[in-house]
DNA sequence: GTTCCACAGGAAAGCTAGGATG
DNA sequence: CATCCTAGCTTTCCTGTGGAAC
């Protein structure tokens, strides 16, 4: 507001932790504050996630403050396209909107470690060193992280630049989960419904699982909906477990559904083997399964040897678990539980329209087991 | 005590798509 | 646009191993 050069800020924080939240508010209250004052104030705030090349970010700065400027310079394009230019011509671009008129700039960069991650600090190096350039305005640059080592992958110039204050947003523990939860429940719920102990439940599961208010708000969220879809009249405490049963569930539907073809694959012979035999599932049997998948589907067959790799790779994520077991003369050999409802798991894999075998006739021709 | 099964899993090389570079 | 590079898969080849059966 008092016309200095704003000091940069960077953010860390778990996911949860408000970080995105807190940015947006306090920069709204700025552009509010500032419509008062003569120096105007302009914040952009850009996802990295969705915006992740340098040329994007560019690109939608540039026409940001192009829209802003229009009228205020004549040799100034009205746009600057997505695709196509010279990525200097962008920056240039982007400059002169800028500079056009006296403001100040915010630009907030949320998932800022994405966009190092895929492109490099060069972006960020132009941004940093632009203060330096500029004549009329301002520019100050906000970078959210949910990766706190991130900063090692930065030129050490862009590093100091960027982290001229830094914030850090700690993971809440379970009696500020409490605290947000009940706020929110005071708003969203009717009075008196949810029993005892309901909220101080949601929040210890979710700060064990880092503090993640948006997490712990889902948990409460789904064991209401629960109740509601049963009709019943108020929330109790096995309606949270069952919540967190299901967003467990849920998580490694999705986790299946955005699985390699060869992945679901393995999977999916495990899942036929465990409706067709009572005996424990083994590697052997998943490869025997696996094979005559392959051969009836017209996929190509992997080794045992990489078989092997995904059946652990499947144990990591959580959807079987598979520990080693040695059978004396018959050898050594993981012996495999699956983690997941079948019906669950069948569902995740048929999602994608490459498995529209008709399955019940292709699991009937098997001949193994 | 010895054997030997049926795999586990390490090392290294080959292959390939997609991105970077000139 | 051609060419070069790289990361992620995959294969090949290999050594290791717990414990029931001999």
């Amino acid at each position: 507001m008092r016309g200095e050069t704003p000091s940069n800020i960077l953010i860390y924080g778990k996911t949860g932790t408000g970080k995105t939240a807190s940015v947006k508010y306090v920069t709204r209250e700025l552009e509010k504050v500032s419509d008062r004052s003569p120096l105007k104030v302009r914040v952009v705030y850009i996802n990295c996630e969705e915006v992740n090349t340098k040329y994007r970010v560019l690109a939608t700065l540039a026409n940001t403050f192009l829209e802003k400027a229009r009228g205020n310079s004549d040799e100034l394009p009205n746009s600057v396209p997505m695709t196509g230019w010279p990525t200097d011509e962008v920056y240039k671009c982007f400059f002169r909107a800028m500079d056009s008129e006296r403001q100040l700039a915010v630009i907030v960069l949320d998932e800022i470690d994405k966009l190092v991650f895929r492109n490099g600090d060069e972006v960020l190096y132009h941004l940093t060193r632009i203060n330096a350039d500029l004549k009329n305005s301002k520019v100050s640059i906000i970078g959210i992280s949910n990766d706190l080592n991130f900063m090692n992958y930065l030129d050490p110039r862009v590093r100091s630049s960027l982290s001229e204050e830094e914030l850090v947003f700690p993971p809440y523990n379970a009696v500020q989960l409490k605290d947000i939860l009940e706020k929110r429940a005071r708003i969203s719920f009717v009075e008196g419904v949810i029993q005892e102990g309901v909220i101080s439940l949601c929040a210890a599961h979710a700060a064990r699982e880092h503090g993640d208010a948006r997490r712990a708000l889902d948990l409460l969220r789904v064991a209401g909906e629960l109740a509601e879809r049963e009709g019943c009249e108020s929330v109790s405490v096995e309606y949270v477990r069952r919540a967190h049963e299901k967003i467990e569930q849920d998580k490694m539907v999705e986790v299946i559904r955005t699985l390699p073809t060869q992945s679901k694959l393995v999977l999916y012979s495990i899942v036929v083997l465990s409706e067709r035999t009572p005996r424990a599932i083994i590697s052997g049997d998943v490869y025997s399964v696996y094979r005559e998948l392959c051969a009836q589907s017209g996929m190509d067959v992997l080794t045992q040897r990489r078989v092997g790799d995904l059946i652990s790779e499947l144990d990591m994520l959580g959807i079987i678990s598979a520990k080693i077991v040695s059978k004396g003369r018959q050898g050594r050999t993981k012996e495999i539980k699956l983690n997941i409802h079948p019906i669950q798991a069948m569902a995740a894999i048929h999602d994608e329209q490459l498995m529209s075998l008709d399955t019940l006739k292709l699991s009937r021709q098997l001949t193994l087991v």
